[in-house]
DNA sequence: GTGTTAGCTTGTTATTTGCAAGCAAGAGAT
DNA sequence: ATCTCTTGCTTGCAAATAACAAGCTAACAC
């Protein structure tokens, strides 16, 4: 079964936020979508946090209810399922940006490259689009 | 009881920003602090969302233990805490940001006001540091 | 000194998580 | 064609966490 619902959050923007995304395990879905390129259950599955298969399946479920993440299936392969950022879903790069800047600044063993740091930090808007197109052309070579 | 910590998940970006934010309450309490001013117990627990009084403790704790909140004794009420961002709590307030814009443009029933989002749009650096000149004010005025 | 408020802690129950197992449908090898 | 493996889940169960309610201590307010 799905969490509770807390689709009455709307109107407050950081509660709005909240509701989709204040939760550990959707924030690492994310991650692995935008920066690792997985798209099937499988690769989120083996990630090295080690979700459980329920919670994943559940955190799925929710990103496809909120219209972040679009649930396709595999052309090549039909058992499969791909999930896919939605427009909406890529719309929240440049929150994930601005949380790597965060971290990168705030943890003594991150592992963020300096040049992307460098990067986030000196041009966000032109670094988020270009990540946007790296999305886009990922999807590609899974739907072709 | 404080939640199961997630200490080890430092190095990656946003699982270090998942460990630390990862939680829907997190997310409220830091927005009463930069954009409501709360700085009090009481002021967070009586909030239109209605956070149990166990789990806001266990929030705060936790919120301290990152280093992200740091908590006082009211000068003016011995009796009182009151709870203020450190510098990395601060630090936020750029990604915070960046969730109101993203929330703003896809939330149908979103409350934040056209010219809060032209600004956050346009202006995100210099926003987020007015923002956080605000913050600092309304600190001095608890302090003194 | 009596009543109220602040900031919690301590139960108790409901919900969610983490872990292990199972399972149907499709793909791959023989 | 059949046997096996993989995929994308679902189910069951114990443990952890959240929600709700009550209580408790120290400080004010009068």
């Amino acid at each position: 079964m799905a969490r509770k619902t807390y689709d009455t959050w709307a109107g407050c923007p950081l509660r709005f936020s909240a509701a989709a995304l204040g939760d550990r395990w959707t924030f690492l879905i994310l991650r692995d979508i935008i920066f690792k390129g997985h798209r099937r259950y499988r690769d989120f599955l083996n990630g090295e946090e080690g979700i459980a298969t329920n919670v994943l399946a559940n955190r799925l479920a929710d990103l496809e209810r909120h219209g972040i993440v679009e649930r396709k299936p595999d052309p090549k392969h039909s058992a499969r399922s791909l999930y896919f950022l939605t427009a909406k879903g890529r719309d929240l790069v440049p929150a994930m940006l601005e949380l790597i800047v965060w971290a990168e600044r705030h943890d003594p063993q991150t592992e963020v490259p300096k040049p992307f740091g460098d990067r986030a930090r000196a041009d966000p808007r032109g670094f988020a689009d270009e990540l946007v197109d790296d999305i886009l052309k990922r999807d590609a070579t899974y739907l072709d």
